[in-house]
DNA sequence: ATGTGTGTTGAC
DNA sequence: TCAACACACATG
C-alpha cells in the first residue's frame, strides 16, 4: 500500500499528456507502483485531466474541491497544471497529508515547511490565497520568516506549529526566579487571555505543549502590581522545560472550534550572524567566546562572557 | 462584453 | 464525491 497516494487514472481511461505540451518540470500524475504502462496510458488522449480541474468556456481552467456535498471554488487559472496544483494545495489542507493529489504530495517532500504553513492557516484563508493567486507569495514570505528562528531539527517533529500564534514573551530573570510566577504583558493578556471581570482569585488555565502534555496554571490579576500573572503551576513548567532568562515562551490557540491553548518554549535562538562587534573601529566583543553548540542565554549567563565584553556591550546597547 | 463561478445533473 | 454542461450574474 502506498500511503502517499498520488492520483492514478483508472486503467482503461488513463491518459497521457497531450504530446504537444509538456505539463510541468515535475512529472504530473506520478504513478507510483502502478501496473500502468506507458503504452496503455498513451492509448487515448483527449485532454489531460487533473483532479479538481474543470475547463472554462474561455479556454482557461477552474479548480474546485468538494467538501460536505458542496463545491468550494478555488479560482480560475490560465494553465491546466496551475489549476491542478491549486487543487493539490486545497486537498492537502482540507483532507490532510494523505489526500490524493495531482502532483507529488507534500508528505513526500523532504521539507515540511509547506505542511506546517498549510496547517497554520484556515481553510478559508488557503482558498482565498488560491483564488487570488497569492499562495506562493504567502508561502515564501512565511518561509523567509521561519528561516530566522530555524533550529537544529527541533521543529520538524510533530505538531509544534499547531494553532494560531497569540503572543510570545522572552522571560525575564524574575519570571524564572523565586517569585514562581510569569508576568503576562498587559496588552497581550487583555487581548488574548481576558480574565472574567467577576473573578478575584483568577482562573485555572489548561495549556498544552507541543508534546501534548497539558499544563495547568492559575491565571490571575494582581492588583498590587497591576499585572496579569501565571502563578500556581508555573515553577514546575520552568523547571521541567529548563527555562532560563531570555528564553522565549509562545502562546498559541487552536484554529479549530475547540479553543485549546498551547504553550511552549521556543527553540533557542540562533547564534548571531555577526561574530565580531566593533566599536569605533576596535574589536570589543566576539561571540567566538561562546561554544558553537551551546545555547546562549541572557541574564545571569552573560556572566561567563569576558567582563570587559559585557561592559562594552552595554555601551553598544545604549547607542 | 467578458469571463467567473454557481446551479444542476448524472456518473461513479 | 466528482466533473460536464449551461448560463446568471459579477466585473470592468
Amino acid at each position: 500500500m502506498d500511503s502517499t497516494s498520488t492520483i492514478e487514472n483508472s486503467c482503461s481511461t488513463s491518459v497521457a499528456p497531450p504530446s504537444t505540451s509538456i505539463i510541468s518540470p515535475a512529472e504530473p500524475l506520478s504513478r507510483l507502483g502502478s501496473g500502468i504502462t506507458e503504452v496503455e496510458s498513451a492509448r487515448k488522449l483527449p485532454s489531460l485531466k487533473f483532479k479538481g480541474v474543470v475547463p472554462q468556456p474561455n479556454g482557461r481552467w477552474g479548480a474546485q474541491i468538494y467538501e460536505k456535498h458542496k463545491r468550494v471554488w478555488l479560482g480560475t487559472f490560465n494553465e491546466e497544471d496551475e489549476a491542478g496544483r491549486a487543487y493539490d494545495v486545497a486537498a492537502q489542507r482540507f483532507r490532510g497529508r494523505d489526500a490524493l493529489t495531482n502532483f507529488k504530495p507534500l508528505s513526500e517532500t523532504e521539507d515540511n515547511s509547506e505542511l506546517s504553513f498549510l496547517r497554520s492557516r484556515s481553510k478559508a484563508e488557503i482558498v482565498d490565497m488560491l483564488r487570488k493567486h497569492t499562495y506562493a507569495d504567502e508561502l515564501s514570505r512565511r518561509r523567509s520568516l521561519e528561516y530566522c528562528d530555524e533550529t537544529e531539527g527541533n521543529n520538524n517533529k510533530k505538531m509544534g506549529e499547531e494553532g494560531e500564534r497569540l503572543f510570545e514573551k522572552a522571560v525575564t530573570p524574575s519570571d524564572v526566579g523565586k517569585l514562581n510566577r510569569l508576568v503576562i504583558p498587559k496588552q497581550h493578556a487583555e487581548k488574548y487571555l481576558p480574565l472574567p471581570t467577576t473573578t478575584s482569585k483568577g482562573i485555572l488555565l489548561n495549556l498544552e505543549d507541543k508534546n501534548g502534555k497539558v499544563w495547568r496554571f492559575r491565571y490571575s490579576y494582581w492588583n498590587s502590581s497591576q499585572s496579569y500573572v501565571l502563578t500556581k503551576g508555573w515553577s514546575r513548567f520552568v523547571k521541567e522545560k529548563g527555562l532560563r532568562a531570555g528564553d522565549v515562551v509562545s502562546f498559541r490557540r487552536s484554529t479549530g472550534q475547540d479553543k485549546r491553548l498551547y504553550i511552549d518554549r521556543n527553540p533557542p535562538a540562533q547564534q548571531p550572524l555577526v561574530k565580531t562587534v566593533r566599536l569605533f573601529g576596535v574589536n570589543i566583543c566576539s561571540s567566538n567566546t561562546v561554544p558553537p553548540v551551546g545555547r546562549k542565554r541572557m541574564g545571569e549567563t552573560d556572566l561567563f562572557l569576558p567582563l570587559e565584553c559585557s561592559k562594552k556591550q552595554r555601551v553598544i546597547d545604549a547607542l
